[in-house]
DNA sequence: CCATTAATTATCG
DNA sequence: CGATAATTAATGG
């Protein structure tokens, strides 16, 4: 299954481009395939890690990863997870040039890298390719204002939901859907600890809202599940 | 409303 | 089989 869209052995027939990089012309595809590496990763390990400098652009073609927010003592915060075809930047590109958060993998991962200077290169050439990677920006940005939000105002149930609700409508968009996330990732993802996951799982499962079985969910009630996240 | 603690059980390697 | 993850109930801020 990897083999689809690499066939053509360069980046301007890849089916796996991130909506930035579809701005890009053949020129600019054909000078990125000649400097990009490609690599694989295996499930837990560590694709980015918080504070190192950011060297290329990450662009998962294949699996899911986390973003992690790595805090000293307190625990780890889970601030989105993300699926193909999804390009990891972070705010550090332009300020420090380090990452501010660790992207983990939550399944294998095939992954290009592409060389930082061509971002430089082709934000000063290409403006439809500026235009889309500020968009890119301001839609994690955007999505990170929700979040704190969430975490801030809602109760536990709420930001269950939230979760249950952003996997599948984000991430999965199928019903019955595998968790990829322990209790403890889930907990991390909520802000709650893994105790409280386990016991809000299980009353969600008695009042006939989820099936929830190891690690499989089954969304029952949906209009029931979208109340609670959105009034929480 | 929710974290913590602790005890118990299930699952993984 | 030992380690780790998950569940469950009780307690208190």
């Amino acid at each position: 299954m990897f083999n689809d869209g690499f066939e053509e052995h360069s980046c301007v027939h890849c089916v796996k481009k991130c909506d930035v990089f579809k701005a890009l012309t053949e020129s600019e595809l054909e000078l990125m395939y000649r400097s990009r590496y490609e690599t694989f990763y295996r499930q837990g390990e560590v694709i980015a890690k918080q504070g190192s400098p950011i060297s290329h652009l990450i662009s998962i073609s294949e699996g899911l990863v986390k973003l992690v927010l790595e805090t000293s003592g307190e625990p780890d915060i889970i601030l989105t997870i993300e699926r193909p075809v999804f390009l990891v930047t972070g705010p550090g590109v332009f300020v420090d040039n380090r990452y501010h958060f660790s992207v983990i993998a939550l399944t294998p991962i095939h992954a290009c890298y592409i060389d930082v200077h061509y971002l430089h290169g082709f934000i000063e050439t290409n403006p439809e390719f500026a235009k889309r990677f500020y968009r890119s920006v301001g839609e994690s940005t955007i999505n990170l204002y929700n979040r704190i939000r969430s975490l801030n105002q809602k109760n536990m149930g709420g930001r269950i939901s939230e979760a249950i609700l952003y996997l599948h409508h984000r991430i999965f968009e199928s019903n019955p859907f595998e968790l990829p996330l322990t209790r403890q990732e889930l907990a991390e993802f909520t802000g709650m600890t893994k105790e409280s996951v386990s016991r809000i799982l299980k009353e969600f499962k008695e009042e006939g809202i989820l099936d929830v079985d190891d690690h499989t969910v089954h969304i029952l009630n949906m209009d029931r599940l979208e109340n609670i996240a959105r009034k929480g």
